[in-house]
DNA sequence: ATGGCTATGCGACAAATTGTCTCATGCGGA
DNA sequence: TCCGCATGAGACAATTTGTCGCATAGCCAT
């Protein structure tokens, strides 16, 4: 067992999460822990970086969408201080603009929420050239994918039906339906 | 009148389309011959690859798919022909997935069709860090995420339709279809 | 209290999408 | 050359969605 005040000198790697959902950082956190990293987390900008100056992190994940500020400025900063980071950009707000912009400051992928631990380990790992490493992840089927976003929506929406379905642009008819058939196992 | 052999050593600057839309192409050329480039057309990679050869375009626009080949491996050896080649990857199959790959691929930009002159005009001027990129307000639809999923899983697998299928639990002529429609906008 | 506005649940039927099967073609390895 | 596997595509049935309609219910301002 390695005594865990000992972070920086820690034989596993270093991973610094930064979002501002608490409870993602804490589940994320557990779940990367488990395989190997030595997990900090940071919710803002400025304590990532004061944190990241204070030992640089080998691996950073980065939400896109930090409280105002735009996770890109810092997935910059972060390469400034050092340039071998390997970092994944995370978002429930994905959109291709921001995915260019992240990549060309430097992150490693990009990634849109729901995403599972796995993924994100591939994507760490993942390089150019195609799929050489053939990762042993096991994504979610469509219909999973689907049923998590539809209930992070809702979540976030009041449970309103009527609103989650305008935006999510599905009939309100069909979102009822597919959540009257909840049990989606696979 | 320039001489049309010279077109290295022209005053204006060489640019490659590269699409099997040949419409398009000739559209795209009269816009930005008007706009001060030299411009040569290619409609396959071999095509294009030969032409690049001879004369290294300072400028390129690639098209994601052409007929069966991905226009990916034509931004990547346009790069090691050239690396200060600046190359717009452009396409009606827009998604993430691709447009990382293209960026790391070493593109400029990643545009979306339809597109119009001035917004390729934009795309080779942008720099990174300059941008400023709003944040989408809005989650993306249902649809959109499945296809920013299934285009992600089918990069991950070296674009095997099959293998992808089967990861997703979806039939194979189920994808076969997606895949051939979405001109998705949203 | 009454009308206007919105959310919700659900039946019914048409429209669209999927699941299945089947073929023919093409490619790389045994 | 045969085998296994990937792919594109046609055809038809099985499901799922899109649409309408209607009734109920909560909110809120008149």
């Amino acid at each position: 067992m390695i005594e865990p005040a000992l972070t920086d000198s820690s034989e596993y790697p270093s991973l610094l999460i930064v979002d501002d959902d608490e409870v993602f950082c804490g589940v994320l956190s557990k779940a990367l822990t488990k395989r190997g990293f030595s997990i900090t987390c940071a919710h803002t900008i400025e304590e990532a970086l004061s944190l990241a100056e204070t030992a640089t992190p080998e691996y950073a994940i980065v939400d896109l969408k930090l409280s105002s500020e735009s996770g890109l400025v810092l997935v910059e900063k972060l390469r400034n201080l050092d340039p071998g980071t390997r970092i994944v950009m995370l978002t429930g707000y994905a959109s291709i603009a921001t995915a260019v912009e992240a990549i060309k400051l430097g992150a490693t992928h990009y990634l849109a929420k729901p995403v599972d631990a796995d993924e994100i380990m591939a994507a760490f790992e993942r390089t150019v050239g195609e799929a050489n490493i053939p990762i042993s992840a096991h994504p979610l089927s469509v219909g999973r994918l689907e049923w998590e976003y539809i209930q992070r929506i809702l979540t976030e929406n009041d449970n309103n039906i009527s609103v989650t379905a305008r935006i999510l642009n599905m009939h309100r008819r069909t979102l009822q339906r597919k959540l009257a058939k909840r049990p989606l196992r696979e």
